[in-house]
DNA sequence: TCATATACCTTACATGACAAGGTATAGCGT
DNA sequence: ACGCTATACCTTGTCATGTAAGGTATATGA
């Protein structure tokens, strides 16, 4: 598993992340996985003991809902759906993401880095 | 104090922001703050309370060197410098902040939102 | 005299990733 | 029939970290 993102930088991404999947229609936990590594190029790889509590909590506060799915196979899915709450959330999340990501840039740029 | 910023995405960006900060030479913990809110248009506000321990940690861990210092007013400060350690460790830190960054922006373009 | 700014510090509490474990089914090779 | 991998979900114990709230002390200006 690829180590170059810090604990803390992955719960600071987490809940965007997954609202901003779930903007692209219903989708379910193994999968969203799977959409993280191929966004980031194989950078980020989250474990599953992490995304599924994200994901409850995600429920309980009402920013996303789920529902059973039993597919053709014989699995089981739970797959997931934006809120009108959700929205509102990643669009805070993003804007307050924006902030700190020009905070850092800038210190960059103008530090001798 | 905005709240744009929740919790996590503080505990993120805070060693990358101290590390960075210091490249541009000596700084100290009073300052630092002012210095986040400057870089940030005012955008992200941090409370001394959760900068000092991040300090102490920083220094406990070898990325930073701390010595006090009287200004000639008769107040104590703790001045602060970057260790090579530290130049690594900000090194490594920029670059899991890209790979997430990009993987975040990667999904909000894709997406409709 | 009193409020504000400077400048540092600590503790109790809640939150959240990580590691490690669990359950169950499908598909494949041997 | 057996074992391995992938799919697909879940939980618990431990540790790290921000927040809120408190503390100490000095300098400055109204």
């Amino acid at each position: 598993m690829k180590k170059s993102v810090y604990k803390e930088l992955v719960a600071a991404s987490s809940r965007p992340m997954v609202l901003s999947i779930l903007t692209g229609g219903e989708n379910y936990g193994y999968e969203i996985l799977k959409q993280v590594k191929l966004l980031s190029g194989g950078e980020v790889e989250w474990s599953d003991g992490m995304l599924y509590p994200v994901l409850h909590r995600l429920e309980r506060d009402g920013m996303i809902t789920g529902r059973w799915q039993l597919t053709d196979q014989g699995r089981r899915r739970k797959y997931y759906r934006l809120t009108d709450r959700g929205k509102g959330q990643l669009a805070r999340d993003r804007a307050g993401w924006a902030a700190v990501h020009g905070a850092l840039q800038t210190s960059w740029g103008g530090g001798n880095v």
